[in-house]
DNA sequence: ACTAATCGATAGTAATACTTTTATATTTGC
DNA sequence: GCAAATATAAAAGTATTACTATCGATTAGT
């Protein structure tokens, strides 16, 4: 199953920490309390102060682990789009209608998270909220270039890709495939994101899902052979 | 550009600031420095002290104009959503044909800035550069629902409502014209940023426009009468 | 010329975003 | 089972941020 096997088994990019954090309890630990703690504060009031408090642990114990409350932003980021592109690839494989396989891809990507697997320490439904409303804050910043070229957004990358390329898939001549990929994931937050705070601003609501809009619009958008 | 643009006040939500900055030169110079600086350091790492200095003028005299920098780029963003809605209106202003009336929406709506008016002290393309940089970052915060019922986004939902009922007028069956809307005005913010920053992420460059692929993409979508 | 508004300068506070040091606790390697 | 290595907690310290308050000087309006 291609890069993907790789790229769940090494997880996250060895740049974003400074020690693992699945290789410890605490480092358990600051994932799971940062991720509830980042959901209930905001991004921009979240510090490490706080969630040492909120973990028993100490401010300077979190340093250890991640060098900012940025890294750890971006870590969580790209476990996210990791867990995303998992979904994606497993469930898309071995649908040969190009159609289906696309419908099936657009369909994770842009779904609502409404399951935990209770399993790990992640808690996906929580930060599937954080991603829609923090992730424009991970990459919109000054050292984007710098931090793309120690590839810290290469999973999404390859999250985008894969969806272009289906895209392709279905209509070879559609001349904007990546475009179309990259609208549909950003806008696909976004559109939670006006359904949660600016309702007059999207018709998705409770009947009418993103998933709708975007299935709808990609299909109208591609000839289908 | 037209004459009219030289001698046009754009008007905004009188609680984003505390004192108007159009009322005297400091405050002017304010919003002219403030630009330029947030363009050149980022909004996170813009601060009033920073600008103080490069205005020859006191930190706690841009206090007295606004409350806090968050304010100041609501404010910054509000005047680029009411120029842009000024664009728009006066270039479809007239034309009866809603395929033509949509396509210049968009275009206008889309279109790169790249003419400074030269006579006020808001250099637009530069504003334009911050919008595409720093929009997502005035509503992407914990308060948003007490800053909307405030009015602070209410020029760019007029914005986004103008351009929906224009693609209703030309496929008045089409399910999400808000959502599509939407989608275009953030998207294009989000094609923009790709172009400069994730290249292989966007089919946009030198040659292609961010305004070519939403114009294909909303004519793909809608059902010409 | 008087009054109010404006501005600049200074000082001060609380919080943030770290870094450093030291002491203690835990793990592991032999 | 013990020493060595490693991890963590606690405390203290620094520089910067994001303000607020005060006060005196300048400027503008009537």
């Amino acid at each position: 199953m291609d890069v993907l096997m790789q790229s769940l088994k090494i997880g996250v990019n060895e740049k974003l920490y400074i020690k693992d954090p699945e290789s410890s309890t605490l480092g358990k630990n600051i994932i799971e309390h940062s991720i509830l703690m980042i959901d209930e504060l905001g991004f921009d009031s979240f510090t490490f102060k706080k969630l040492g408090v909120k973990i028993n642990s100490n401010e300077s114990s979190i340093y250890r682990y991640f060098e900012n409350k940025h890294k750890l932003l971006l870590y969580l980021a790209t476990w996210y789009w990791g867990w995303v592109e998992y979904r994606m690839v497993f469930a898309t494989n071995g649908i040969d209608d190009p159609v289906k396989k696309l419908e099936k891809a657009v369909e994770v990507l842009t779904q609502n998270v409404e399951e935990d697997s209770t399993i790990s320490h992640v808690n996906e439904v929580v930060l599937n909220r954080i991603i829609i409303n923090e992730y424009s804050k991970s990459y919109l910043v000054k050292e984007v270039n710098q931090e793309d070229k120690d590839s810290f957004f290469i999973v999404c990358k390859r999250l985008v890709n894969r969806l272009s390329d289906m895209i392709s898939a279905v209509d070879q001549k559609y001349p904007y495939p990546i475009s179309l990929a990259s609208n549909v994931m950003e806008g696909s937050l976004h559109q939670y994101f006006l359904k949660g705070h600016f309702p007059t601003l999207t018709n998705c609501n409770s009947t009418i899902s993103p998933t709708e809009f975007f299935t709808d619009l990609i299909f109208r958008t591609l000839n289908k052979k």
